[in-house]
RNA sequence: CGGGGUGUAGCGUAGCCCGGUAUCGCGCCACAUUUGGGAUGUGGAGGUCGUCAGUUCGAAUCUGGCCACCCCGACCA
């Protein structure tokens, strides 16, 4: 049947860009690495900012806005934030156009050359910073708790839908500190804001970790992050904090009086989450019939699909269903009552199961005499008929139950996929055969990670914070390890 | 960026080897019957064959450039 999703089980990346498509969250453009959102997925990345610029706002930041353009000279004012970057810049060297003297439509204009090239911001530490130079004379101007919601462009080989693109959206808080204790608390505290949505609102369980110098941000001192596993065995960084030290203070002379006299560089942090989580979202509770959208991110939480032959049938069903959706909306909970009869029942059952909304009512003239309806979970894909009486209290608790419930599957799936493993050839097997988080020792060093990585493709994601970690031997070199860090194949 | 593949109506495709302007399904439009898991019938509309150039009397088909997408690699907060 042409209708069907692929399988994840045949080919998982097939299922991925399929269902992306047909659930119509977004789509590929005429531009290269580019993808057009579409109103149903805008309207669930919108939900997305919603939560976290409020959790921003709660943690004491403003938002602000800085320019899409980057002279070419700040980028090279941290040198291994431009290593970092360099590679997948996209330039901006002239202004202007003219009509093509061969008459084919226009040109760039070779007399239009920038004196100097703008880049387009792959990130926004280096304007920002050099703002922050004007904005920062004294301990008292700080700290300064700043967010950006923004889009940038990194010119990448290789794009998927949501998880890599060439330009996406995002968000970076870029903050600026007294003291080198104050912004590590920043930095650990935005790590806790990014854990804290992930597991509430995504019903996403990620693990918070610190990164290994091979997988630090260019120009951080310390890289904290949020990783989470994909119903393919995968890893997804879901999320960064970065502790910058004095890094870019000193690459762009921030200084500061301190309260105790003398000029002081200042300490920053940033952080930051992209549209890459609707490709979490996406991947981590997705089945084979479609979506599947926690609750509290779904643009429609619950659907009512009334069953009727005419129109005296349907105004009776609306009689019984408009109190419902007032009183929802009252507890905030927004309801679609889809009244089209353009579309058959059954086809639009398999609609909202594929844009994955998480409860759906269903009213026919048999409810209406019996006082009943049908509620169809998302999630088990059980179909109830439960009395009228008492509906819009038990549609409240089913959402928070799937809510829960979405979590503790996610949970569940992660736990039976991560392996502690003690010797090299069993890590590359239970790689192989299994995939998955492996926890696992290893001694420290860049050499080893890389071996690591030649040999199986494998990252260290992060060495876990919400893990009890006791020492142990590498299991490579057999070198003293201070404790096990967590492993896997990464998208 | 290297290797492999693909590009024909909104979507999925046949035709390409062996040149003569295009097949089928879904979807779309109209009407009728339908509506509790992707309805049925009848009629109809819709195509610069990715794009640019070349060969030819004639190109979806042959040749070359370019573009995009998919898979594998390299790269990748």
């Amino acid at each position: 049947m042409s209708k069907g999703l692929p399988k994840r089980q045949d080919d998982y990346s097939l299922w991925y860009n399929e269902l992306v498509k047909r659930a119509d969250l977004a789509e590929n453009s005429a531009v290269r690495g580019c993808m057009v959102i579409k109103p149903y997925g805008y309207s669930i990345w919108e939900k997305m900012q919603q939560v976290l610029d409020g959790m921003f706002k709660e943690t004491g930041h403003t938002n602000a806005y800085f320019p899409l353009f980057i002279p070419k000279s700040y980028l090279s004012k941290e040198a291994s934030h431009v290593e970092g970057f360099a590679k997948e810049c996209a330039v901006v060297t002239h202004y202007r156009l003219k009509n093509d003297p061969n008459g084919k439509g226009v040109v760039v204009d070779p007399e239009a050359k920038l004196e100097e090239e703008l880049i387009v911001r792959p990130t926004s530490e280096t304007v920002i910073w050099n703002t922050y130079k004007n904005w920062i004379q004294s301990y008292r101007d700080l700290p300064i708790l700043v967010n950006q919601w923004a889009n940038v462009v990194r010119w990448e080989m290789r794009t998927r839908l949501f998880l890599r693109t060439a330009e996406f959206l995002w968000q970076e808080g870029h903050t600026a500190h007294a003291t080198k204790v104050e912004a590590i608390q920043e930095t650990e505290q935005m790590l806790q804001v990014y854990a804290t949505f992930a597991q509430e609102y995504m019903a996403l369980p990620v693990h918070k970790g610190i990164k290994s110098a091979n997988e630090r941000f260019a120009g951080a001192e310390e890289t904290y992050c949020i990783e989470a596993l994909m119903q393919d065995g995968k890893a997804l960084q879901a999320g960064t904090s970065h502790f910058l030290g004095q890094n870019f203070a000193k690459a762009f002379d921030v200084k500061f009086a301190a309260k105790e006299g003398g000029l002081e560089y200042v300490w920053g942090t940033s952080w930051g989450v992209s549209t890459r989580l609707m490709g979490a979202l996406i991947m981590a509770h997705s089945d084979d019939e479609g979506l599947v959208l926690p609750p509290k991110l779904a643009p429609i939480p619950v659907v009512i699909v009334p069953i009727f032959k005419n129109e005296d049938q349907l105004n009776q069903i609306t009689a019984c269903v408009q109190p419902w959706v007032a009183a929802l909306k009252s507890k905030g909970i927004a309801v679609k009552f889809d009244t089209n009869d353009k579309f058959t029942p059954g086809y639009k059952f398999a609609e909202y199961e594929l844009k994955g909304v998480p409860l759906r009512i269903a009213i026919g003239p048999r409810d209406v005499e019996n006082k009943t309806v049908e509620l169809a979970r998302r999630d088990t894909k059980e179909k109830t008929s439960v009395p009228q009486e008492g509906l819009v209290e038990r549609v409240l608790g089913l959402l928070e139950e799937i809510q829960n419930s979405i979590y503790q599957k996610a949970l569940s799936y992660r736990e039976s996929q991560t392996h502690s493993v003690d010797d090299y050839v069993t890590f590359q097997k239970v790689l192989d055969e299994k995939g998955g988080f492996i926890l696992a020792h290893w001694d420290g060093t860049s050499e080893t990670e890389e071996k690591i990585k030649e040999d199986t493709k494998a990252t260290i994601r992060c060495i876990p914070l919400d893990i009890d970690r006791a020492p142990g031997v590498c299991m490579v070199t057999g070198k003293p390890s201070a404790g096990r860090v967590l492993f896997a194949r990464a998208y």
